[in-house]
DNA sequence: GAACGGATTTAGGCTGGCCTAAATTCTAAT
DNA sequence: ATTAGAATTTAGGCCAGCCTAAATCCGTTC
């Protein structure tokens, strides 16, 4: 039966991905974040660090967190990247929800071989972004940094597109689909509430155009959007 | 990162195919058949057998193999199920080749949900046969018992129409479809050697209309066929 | 019917990856 | 400077699955 495994344990594979993820959002990544989001016990964090720093995957700061090292920055990458090209097919080519396709992704992606992923860039004609609107790592491990700000930060009165939405949680993404938030979409800051309120925004472009949508300040922090030009009004 | 596995462990579901695939080759599975088929020592094959007949998967008469319960049966079926559907997609969707589909469905089947499968199954309208020929179990786990006889048992002047290739090995596929032999093709037996020997066919119908092909004994064993009428000449 | 050889199982060990409980280290507040 | 509390690591265990070496069983042959 040899089965060959396309590359490193699965549980290796989610734990770089974890602390790639926590990397990215500033510092080093401390035990109790990937604990955290893996779900898992501290200790059992701390055991498998052990295990990626003799592989040479993370370098460990004892009691102050872990950082990739190149290899391990790479192979992280390699997931991210079968695991967002997996997330475009299956919502592209299966009609998947964007808000179903992370767990379908999140078990395909160690499973799938770099073959595989290959095609399905290719018959998707080489996407840059996933349907959530994370970039999506090149073959040899380039990403983009996208330089967008949370709609949380934008001005009332600039125009906005939203670029990516920050949570894969299935219920977050269904609300927001069914107000008609997702990348792409155009739009104006038209309010904002003092006191960490919520916000007003005005679709201009989108499937629902010329609404108003009154976004709570949690949700807002999600949005990352790219600011386009200043209504000088 | 709530990583809900998809069905029995990978090691479980594979013990189940196997078990499945020697049952229905005739009689109990026995231990080092299942050993040889998984490349794994006969000991480790007792201990999962424990484990299986503890889960009451398997039944298991001590020293004369294992037979698989209603259950087991049912859970190789979604196995089997998944495996062609995804070789079948693979190869019409993907421009995966009949020789090297096998082993990245190998690893997909152990990750893909039902809801997967069942979306494939619909892109491609249904399929009944993978691509080697395989009947491809229903979801409620009915499947076709071929009613094909081996290339090798068909008497000179018959046509027959080659229905399943009975392997899996990459070098036996890729020679077999240099030849043109793949499921579909009609033929007729025009020659026989003695003593075990090739067997000389005349294609009817396929790519390689009005070729004659000369089968060695071990191939002409794999190649599965359905007796379409008698030459009468 | 005794004994040999092959198949199978038991015994005992290893690794990966998870856990809880206990010890340690760091930080921040007094 | 001390110390409480939080974060982390160590200690010690468990299970799945694999391994090798040794014991056992079965069928067959003399």
């Amino acid at each position: 039966m040899a089965e060959t495994p396309v590359g490193f344990s699965r549980s290796t594979e989610d734990y770089l991905k974890t602390i790639y993820g926590l990397e990215s959002s500033g510092g080093p990544a401390l035990t109790s974040a990937i604990a955290e989001v893996l779900e898992v016990a501290p200790p059992s964090v701390s055991g498998m660090i052990k295990r990626l720093s003799e592989s040479g995957l993370v370098e460990h700061a004892p009691y102050r967190g872990v950082q990739l090292t190149n290899a391990g920055r790479r192979a992280a990458l390699r997931v991210v990247r079968r695991h967002r090209i997996l997330e475009t097919y299956l919502t592209s080519k299966l009609g998947y929800d964007w808000d179903s396709v992370h767990e379908e992704a999140e078990r395909l992606e160690h499973a799938a071989s770099d073959d595989l992923i290959e095609r399905m860039a290719m018959a998707l004609g080489n996407p840059q972004y996933d349907p959530h609107g994370a970039p999506i790592p090149t073959k040899d491990g380039e990403i983009e940094e996208p330089e967008t700000i949370a709609l949380v930060d934008v001005a009332v009165g600039e125009i906005a597109e939203l670029r990516m939405v920050g949570d894969r949680d299935p219920d977050v993404l269904r609300y927001l689909g069914a107000l008609g938030l997702k990348p792409g979409v155009l739009f104006e800051v038209v309010g904002r509430q003092p006191f960490r309120g919520p916000i007003t925004i005005r679709v201009i472009r989108s499937t629902k155009k010329d609404t108003d949508q009154v976004i709570g300040n949690e949700l807002a922090q999600l949005l990352h959007c790219l600011v386009t030009e200043e209504e000088v009004g």
